[in-house]
DNA sequence: ATGTAC
């Protein structure tokens, strides 16, 4: 079917497809022109139905406004990546698997420190390997924690806060985690024992695909009071930190499929793909599903905890910087479900939000956020690739109106995984990256190959769309110097 | 993304 003919154009950074067939709400899409052009034309493969699988969320039950994409949308399992839907619990509203995705709480912090690019000048090379040698990472890594069921429990309760306890970071790296690092309805008992079982030793590392830490350097500043006030400077250097869950919260997803599929069932839920099985939230299953969950979300918390203060470890090591002159800027969740209150149609009302593959960026004066940037907005941390800038956005008041406080949150994949693979050679892409100066020290090939700065958007013309859109505005661009992977 | 198989 060609679906051009149903794609309307709002305004030059925003299309949408009405709702047709079993659609409940229009589809909306943050593209322009030649970013839409380029979806469709990868709709032609299977793989790549992006399209497709935005409609099927807009006829799920419950399903408030619209089903919306940002600019970095691509496919995943069931819901696109870089999507976001919110759903009624009055109106028969549900909770689903897809909807979070399997690494459940995948996220980005940005530490800022006190260095310069002139600090580390000449030392880059030690840098990397130190960080190579301290933060455990790759397929299946385990760290120098082994927990026992009991203090799992207690990850999984407590998050960043009880990382803090056994004396990873500081009590002040909480404020400036999304949610201070705690969801309160998390539920160990609903966790599996074998995913518990998992992730005993996996806590603290940082895991293989697009995970990363990246030592990056301010290039540009666009906002000078978001720049004050989140405490950034031209040429000051910042980490980037991109982990999530790991094996638990794989295992959550893969336990609670086959639980929300009976569930789909026993309620008579239609849903247009198998892969986007749910039940209503309000129900028992929906309740437990979604208390694993922010169980699941605690670990991840408490895993880029730990790994901060495993940054932190390696800058004295390689650098002697005191772990004081490393601050948390910020951290922001990737692959969630949470209940916020928001305005749709002048009406105040409490919905279950979906982020898969996209990031809260709430406006100014929302309560949620530090004092310190309470007044400017979110900070939103937008992860490029190993040879391209990232960003530091800041939400904005329409964002609030139009994507319950949504933006993208990273360059998004252009290419599968299995495609980078055959185009890009991990030592090719090494060598063209440190002619670029940037140095990459990677525990597998695979993962260079498959995050190859190729395999993804442009992340210039995502964060762009975004920002004419006016759903963020930009604060800061950083440039990669050095690249830990998996 | 993920002990890339039950």
């Amino acid at each position: 079917m060609n679906r051009a003919l149903h794609v309307r154009k709002i305004h030059e950074y925003l299309f949408e497809i009405p709702p047709h067939g079993k659609m409940r709400v229009p589809a909306r899409l943050y593209l322009d022109e030649r970013s839409l052009r380029e979806l469709m034309e990868n709709q032609s493969s299977e793989e790549w139905n992006a399209l497709k699988q935005l409609e099927n969320v807009a006829c799920l039950p419950g399903i408030v406004k619209a089903a919306m994409a940002m600019a970095d949308v691509h496919p995943g399992y069931g819901f696109p990546i870089g999507g976001v839907a919110a759903f009624d619990p009055k109106d028969g509203g549900v909770i689903s698997v897809a909807g979070v995705g399997f690494d459940i709480n995948c996220g980005v912090r940005c530490l800022r420190t006190h260095l310069t690019r002139r600090d580390l000048t000449g030392k880059e090379e030690k840098l990397a390997d130190t960080m190579f040698e301290v933060i455990p990472a790759g397929l299946g890594s385990t760290g120098e924690l082994k927990l026992s069921t009991k203090e799992i429990d207690r990850v999984l309760r407590e998050g960043a806060r009880y990382a803090v306890r056994l004396g990873y970071g500081r009590e002040d790296d909480l404020e400036y985690i999304e949610e201070h690092g705690c969801l309160s309805d998390a539920d160990p008992s609903v966790v599996s024992h074998t995913a518990k079982q998992r992730q005993m030793a996996q806590v603290g590392t940082l895991g293989s695909g697009n995970h990363y830490v990246e030592v990056q350097v301010v290039d540009q500043i666009y906002n000078a009071r978001a720049a004050e006030a989140f405490g950034l400077e031209l040429g000051q250097i910042v980490i980037m930190l991109h982990t999530g869950s790991r094996a638990l919260g794989h295992q959550i997803g893969t336990d609670y499929l086959p639980f929300l599929e009976k569930a789909t069932r026993k309620y008579g839920i239609e849903v247009p793909d198998r892969e986007l099985v749910c039940a209503p939230i309000e129900s028992p299953e929906g309740q437990q599903y979604f208390r694993a969950v922010m169980a699941g979300a605690n670990c991840a918390f408490a895993n880029r905890q730990v790994l901060a203060h495993l940054v932190r470890q390696a800058f004295w090591k390689a650098l002697r910087v005191p772990d004081t002159a490393i601050e948390t800027l910020y951290e922001v969740a990737h692959n969630t479900v949470k209940w916020e209150v928001h305005e749709v149609n002048g009406e105040r009302r409490r919905l279950l939000v979906h982020r898969k593959g996209s990031t809260r960026a709430f406006g100014p004066g929302r309560p949620e956020l530090p004092e310190r940037y309470r007044a400017v907005g979110q900070p939103v941390l937008v992860g490029g690739t190993m040879g391209t800038a990232s960003y530091i956005l800041v939400g904005t008041e329409q964002g609030m109106r139009e994507t319950f406080g949504t933006a993208l949150h990273g360059a998004g994949r252009a290419k599968s995984r299995r495609q980078a693979k055959r185009q890009y050679p991990a030592e090719r892409i090494i060598e063209e990256l440190r002619k670029q100066g940037i140095i990459v020290r990677a525990h597998g090939k695979a993962s260079i190959s498959e995050e190859a700065p190729g395999a993804y958007k442009d992340v210039e013309h995502v964060v762009e769309v975004m920002c004419n859109a006016g759903i963020v505005a930009r604060v800061a661009r950083l440039r990669p110097i050095v690249c830990l992977k998996g």
